[in-house]
DNA sequence: CAACGGCGGGCAAACGTTATCACCGGGCAG
DNA sequence: CTGCCCGGTGATAACGTTTGCCCGCCGTTG
């Protein structure tokens, strides 16, 4: 029951250990007969190749480590699902890390990441300043893709929703149904997602009300500060609340619902992400639908086509943005 | 900018690189100037050591893999933190897989995974009956801890919130509040918790009502059969709805309203797990909470004291049950 | 003064693969 | 007939650590 190695496939075979290594690897031609022999008795013994001592000779653990804000988001599990499949298809093993939303522990995570020889990174960064040091530092060894998140121009690859027509969605929705008073309540919060959509709200909106764009709450990615901004927006009953995310829109829609304001008819309530609890508020959330699973392929195309190279930071950072998709549910 | 190794450091410093092993290890007493310098020369070139070239030598990765049925089930992201925090504080870094909830795909993920060497896999089993070779398999080569289900006795070591206890809880409480007519709506699947959860209940509601224990409804984990649950049972009005886990909870709470019953008043509604959005339904679910990080503590804790011994399966198995905790909200 | 014990440290052999080099036939062109 | 190329193979040196073994030195002890 020990560890058979290539030398007990080569002793049994009646070859040399460089012969087995190359028919198992395909690496180089080899003799017909000498490579059934070879298959045949590897088989028999129940050979599995020590995936250490190959990733030592090479340089290469055939790891990915992904360091994500906060797993418990419910934005993310989806995400690190598709990517896993993405990744185990294409033979890489995902290493996973949370980081407690706090900059310095990703920054040690990434570190250790590092030390364990990942071939590559994704990384979900916390904040896009305070991260961009150790997301620059570590794109500097290994290939590294932003995912969902960007973390400041030219640091790495990036891969994200594009925010801006996912808020274009939203405001064009709410326009044909005849909204004039929409109100933000987005995250002051410094991740680019944040400010992405409060900026693409600010851009937008003048198209329902030269007034619109000025009306922005801001507060954190959370149930909680929903409930509470829509205390402190209601009073200038708004026709429409646009929420930066699905956990705001979701403690708007209660706040709103004790208030006994009518959603849609009264206010419309609208979200962004569509994670799981969406569709089962009441009423139902409207929101933007993320391509995950899309996401997560791009992000692993990218990371497959980097690693061709040794170098990790050849050509310049690409950035890829998907367009959502705008789900109509019953709140707005 | 490249590696630099044992053998720069032991050069800078003047010494062998066995020396510089030692001091860095800590292995054996060096002599107190030598360790001066070699520390010295090891910050001075940045000197990180190289965990692939160690984990050859030590036959020891400090990894452990993680199989789960579905990372998108809500219940498990808070599992997976709690798990990846007790994990790193023990020097070990987690691989995860996700098995999308297919014995066959959770065979295949675990194989994987002694592949690469993990120390030890923690697994929280898709099927109670159908993964149990796969795991008996596992334990055999590397330590084993089963987290939240259990896979037949004497398999492996297990970790698991006391179902029975849990389900006590609620029928005291409903019992307490002088509910007479529960019913349980479960889960038919042959997964530990489904099975568990509906004997505990078939075993304790008879304090309630000598007829209880046969109003059983049995479907699968999810919302959608909470509502169909619902309209099979609503008709012979029951005063308490005890449900499974807080999927099905949640779906009976939906149904419920469209129904037009009243809950609480007219019928309690009770689940299992405390997922995130539990305390964000309508009225807001009284579940029974289960200790995640102590659960997650527990299983790395199992992990350290097996991974002392080199056999993996010296001992007889050991099985950790966890009292869970009764949260009673608005709807029950 | 001789023998001995122990400490500090170096040498070299692992760990299991893969890559480089050299070798040895045989077929083919000059 | 000689030289050359090439498919097939084996030795062997890495990859970066850890560790068993040995050796020299110093202090202690009989």
């Amino acid at each position: 029951m020990a560890e058979v190695t290539l030398k007990d496939v080569a002793r049994a075979s009646g070859c040399s250990v460089a012969t087995v290594s190359r028919v198992l690897a395909g690496t180089r031609p080899v003799g017909a007969e000498t490579a059934r022999t070879v298959r045949e008795a590897a088989t028999r013994l129940g050979y599995r190749p020590n995936h250490v001592a190959r990733a030592l000779r090479r340089r290469a653990t055939g790891t990915v480590g992904l360091v994500l804000p906060q797993i418990t988001n419910p934005f993310f599990p989806a995400l690190v699902r598709e990517l896993e499949h993405a990744l185990h298809a294409a033979g890489r093993a995902l290493l996973l890390a949370d980081c407690d939303d706090d900059p310095t522990t990703e920054a040690a995570r990434i570190a250790e990441f590092l030390d364990r020889q990942v071939d590559a990174l994704v990384l979900i960064p916390v904040d896009e300043r305070l991260s961009r040091e150790a997301v620059a530092d570590a794109a500097r060894r290994v290939p590294v893709v932003l995912l969902d998140r960007g973390c400041g121009p030219g640091v790495a690859d990036s891969v994200a929703v594009d925010n801006a027509a996912g808020m274009a969605l939203v405001l064009d929705h709410l326009a044909a149904a005849g909204r004039r008073r929409p109100w933000f309540v987005g995250a002051a919060g410094t991740t680019s997602t944040a400010a992405e959509r409060r900026a693409a709200y600010e851009a937008g909106a003048a198209a329902l009300d030269p007034q619109a764009p000025g009306r922005v709450e801001l507060g954190d990615f959370s149930v909680a500060w929903g409930r509470e901004a829509v205390d402190r927006i209601w009073p200038s009953r708004p026709d429409a609340i646009i929420c930066a995310n699905d956990l705001i829109a979701v403690g708007a829609l209660q706040r709103l619902r004790q208030l006994g304001a009518e959603v849609p008819t009264e206010v419309a309530v609208v979200g962004f992400d569509d994670v799981p609890f969406a569709g089962l508020a009441d009423p139902a959330l409207t929101t933007v639908r993320q391509p995950v699973g899309e996401l997560a392929a791009e992000a692993a195309r990218l990371l497959g086509e980097r690693s061709g190279d040794r170098a990790p930071a050849v050509g310049p950072s690409r950035t890829v943005r998907l367009t959502p998709e705008l789900l109509v549910r019953a709140s707005g």
